[in-house]
DNA sequence: TATGAATGAGTCTTCATTCAT
DNA sequence: TATGAATGAAGACTCATTCAT
């Protein structure tokens, strides 16, 4: 998805414009002069203004699910398996923070439009890939009781509302300093 | 702030638009429509679109606020409050699930926009409330060691992430069911 | 035409506002804002917005025809007569900009309004006035062979033309400076 | 500046509108209307309607100008020279009246907005040819003394003040009819 | 594939005017 | 006479999208 060298700065510029002005501000004109592409190219690779911000989101999530599934593949223990839900969280978001704040905040405008079918696909593969590691934790009797629908919020809500006051500038600190302290937290609370 | 019968009307057939339509979705013809307001009256009253979507979101975490507070202070001990934290909001979102989505999604616009000074005063104001209560406890050595930046985030964090996913419609069960789940991990998230 | 406090009150308001900010620009809110009278106020005096900027009108030139013809009665040379047409001019414009610069620019929408006929009226009367000093003296060879319709363009241009310069601040030098010169101009080019 | 074809029939429609209805009362709709373009095409050209105005206006004393400048350079004498002023004045206003009744009356406008650096700049080129031109006949003793700031509202008043009545309707005869004589007079009122 | 002029439906906002008190 | 909330027609302007080259 999205292989042309055109196409990605075309993203790029986009999600420039997006974390500079916010989505809804942000015109195809102004992606046009970021990108240096011409209006006609623009359609030419997207169709329209949606399918830029789906294929962004899309492209992101596809990224940061691909990290985290290769690390879980690795690391065996329960212990090391939730934290690094966290970990992998915030070194990401620390890592690509542009990225991080769109997608923190278009999740339900993408499920909303015409490409919300191919983003629950997506979900739902990633979150049966994740959810088969954890049963087998989960079986092993690593995990207190604990809903399969709490369980990831409850690991990464903490650091996924400080990621949110740090991209949006309401923190003192860096975050990547919270890392660890996260991690075992996180732990802390689902560990049998 | 905004007493007046129309102005209450104004405000909510506002939030009901948004919650339909989204907020950039929303045109002013929309919540005339629905207020029965005229298009005169809403800038009476109001002065721009802008100013109405401040208006409801300063209502909405005022209110909240208010609520929350009130319970903090008769309540002395610490498991309790921090209890009260997470099925506080619980109960809330839970009876205010319009003004929950509402003002999840659209603090960074009205911290952007000009009304993010009053904003940031407020939640000064209730922050500093909040703080000195948890600092009593603190002291008291009720809590382990956790930076002053991290507190909140990890006793509201999951709630906080369930109740997006419940408000989105991509909860299996109610968000209640959860609600005395969440305030024990939190407590035990945090206690000493 | 106007006596009431409040009228004049208005009034004054609203040659302020029109000085300000022009005419077009001009509000119904902001001649409220500076007069200090309340919007039904100013739609019980005056009816409407219209009619507002023709009282302004017609009171300005009434003012300025006034002092004009007081002076011709008393002047009966020739030469004296021509020379006051264009001091009383200078006088006027330099004791009221104000005014000078709303009637300069405002005639031909006066004109065209519903109190059109009205200000036709006037200048007939006035006109006819001045014309019968005039003939008076053109009867008795003052001056040159000149059409009746060039007369007064060519005594009053050149210092109608430096008011307007200079009520624009576009002059160097204080307008009065020129008073004399441009009278004594004025009457060489109509003497005999 | 303004090429384009589309440009031209725009500007052209304008003034149009202009004359027909007053710039205040024109609206960009019935610019669209007369010119045939698109709305967006207006706003693709111009940007606003302020630039309309402006780039007309412009427009319209470059070609006055260039048309005095190039008639100046040939007549030596000042005698020529003087009464060039005039009735090339007149001549232009004759052939171009919409043109010359929307620069007599929106110069302001133009000073004020934000073409008015441009203009300014305009009319400080101009008036430095017509004054090196002006200065050779001074120097040899061909005027009176006149300062300098009264030199062309001397010599331009009375023809201006006449043109402003006949493009009002206000004249009983043609204004050319007065064109020689208005010469003459202005040559009488600056010769030495 | 690339370009950018042209389109026009859709928005927000303004402001003169009315009218019940 | 005075008040000011309410009205809504009207206007400027934006911007996603199309299409001829």
């Amino acid at each position: 998805m999205a292989r042309s060298a055109r196409k990605q700065e075309i993203l790029q510029a986009a999600l420039a414009c997006f974390t500079e002005s916010g989505v809804d501000a942000t015109t195809i004109e102004m992606i046009r002069d970021r990108s240096g592409a011409s209006i006609g190219s623009l359609y030419h690779h997207f169709g329209n203004r949606e399918r830029i911000i789906a294929a962004l989101y899309l492209e992101g999530i596809g990224e940061y699910a691909a990290l985290l599934e290769a690390g879980l593949l690795d690391s065996l223990e329960a212990e090391a398996c939730v934290k690094l839900f966290v970990t992998g969280y915030i070194d990401w978001v620390v890592a690509n923070p542009e990225w991080a704040r769109f997608i923190l905040h278009n999740r339900g405008r993408v499920e909303a439009g015409e490409m919300g079918e191919r983003l629950r696909e997506f979900n739902q593969a990633h979150g049966a890939c994740i959810a088969a590691i954890l049963r087998r934790h989960r079986e092993a009797g690593a995990f207190k009781a604990i809903p399969g629908e709490c369980f990831v919020s409850v690991v990464i809500g903490p650091a996924q509302d400080m990621a949110r006051n740090w991209l949006a500038g309401r923190s003192k600190r860096p975050l990547a300093e919270y890392r660890d302290l996260l991690a075992q937290i996180a732990w802390d609370s689902v560990r049998a």
